[in-house]
DNA sequence: TTCTGCAAATTGGTCGGGCCATCCGATAAC
DNA sequence: GTTATCGGATGGCCCGACCAATTTGCAGAA
């Protein structure tokens, strides 16, 4: 039996994530005034102090906005939080988003074509061979999706810096978190191991070439294939 | 004169930006353990209390990991943090990162191309409308670089949501705090407006006629020469 | 010697309460 | 009607105490 390491969530963090659900499903909405710090904490049964702790991580998210005086105002984090909330958003309502999910592959098919494009024209030869050993691991890790998930991840974060394009280094690490997060629905990619080493092998190919257009097409139909395979199920 | 809003900053926040680029800076590397809480405190002569609202903040960016018992140890950056880390970056010693303002444009030209194309399979009516509005706020503000650039960001926000893909929304989003937390260096290219909206119109052209290649080729016209505005000074 | 297990020290986590700073709205003065 | 003032509500910061997890090192057993 596969056992992960089990959650350890101090108190702070736990307030935040309850009330980042509690927004995110409209219990408050933009421009409303959370309960003032004393309330809040009084309902939530801890002090202000934690409670605080939990505002200050809200606030870094983009989901309130502080003021003295004032008071704690929701904002729409539809328009100032960035890509990590998605995690929470696939799972609004204890079902997951296909719509969202949909959302998650498109963008990953597109994010995969720069890379591997930009990759191909300007990796070094280090960072190619990175690449291949990366790769390699994958092949060996056939059979063991959780493994080759974790190696996955990183291949595509070789590529990433292979192209030489912090900005996309940095979407990465996000879409990253976000399948951290949920593992289990991504996991089912790895069920056919073949079609996906095969294709990171198609766009190593092309990288050492230093042909752009065949390490785009590689990587499109690897990534169309593999968001196919979690299409089919439900 | 214009006279834009002071920074009002608590000491916690204060106090996160300063690890922050300590951190970046590379004063602690990946690894490192913090000065334990009370030490720190004591040097930055502020209470725990506050520290820790600090450093909760830096543990959402994923700058840090606290452990009870063990400490406070610093992560890679690189490797963890989220697009809005490039607005810090972007200024590393005082002085503008060339090579990373490169990859932002780059960066902004790929997802400008993918924005437009998307919008030009899915926009529905509305959201076209919208963007039309926006377009036309935009020629009307020519000759106030700050308020041009406020709209054009809106215009390019409208065009994510017509996209319909969320992934890009988030990612815009972050996108455009790294450009407001640095207003004057992107505020050049607003000097020659003519181009922008013009471009901005074609784009809409493209969009209504459910042109994907046309609105494709549009933007990526228009982005390329904004971007050499900012190339060509210092 | 090497390993095991316990205990102390270190470090973060939470609490409770106090006082200051800022903002807003009601009231008073003009 | 407009402006000035004041009081209440709210967040900002501090202090000190105690709880809980982790690490470390020492003592005893194998």
């Amino acid at each position: 039996m596969e056992l992960g390491a089990v959650e350890r969530k101090d108190l702070a963090s736990s307030i935040a994530e309850k009330l980042r659900l509690s927004i995110i499903s409209g219990a408050f909405r933009p421009g409303d005034r959370l309960p003032s710090e004393r309330k809040l904490a009084g309902v939530l049964e801890v002090t202000r102090t934690t409670l605080r702790e939990a505002l200050k991580v809200l606030e870094t998210l983009r989901f309130i906005r502080i003021r003295q005086g004032d008071g704690v105002r929701v904002l729409d984090y539809l328009r100032g939080a960035n890509l990590e909330i998605l995690a929470d958003l696939l799972f609004r309502d204890g079902a997951l988003d296909g719509d969202l999910l949909a959302n998650l592959l498109e963008a990953r098919v597109f994010f995969g074509r720069i890379l591997a494009r930009l990759t191909a024209q300007r990796a070094s030869a280090d960072q190619i061979e990175a690449y291949a050993k990366g790769v390699e691991s994958l092949a060996l890790a056939a059979g063991d999706p959780p493994k080759m998930q974790k190696i996955d991840l990183e291949c595509f974060d070789l590529l990433a810096r292979g192209g030489g394009n912090l900005v996309f280094v940095f979407v990465l690490n996000s879409i990253r978190s976000i399948y951290l997060r949920h593992r289990q629905v991504f996991e089912r990619m790895y069920q056919d191991p073949e079609r996906l080493v095969e294709g990171h092998r198609q766009v190593l190919a092309a990288v050492r070439a230093g042909d752009p257009e065949g390490a785009e097409t590689a990587i499109d139909r690897m990534l169309q294939d593999t968001a196919r395979t979690l299409g089919t199920e439900p």
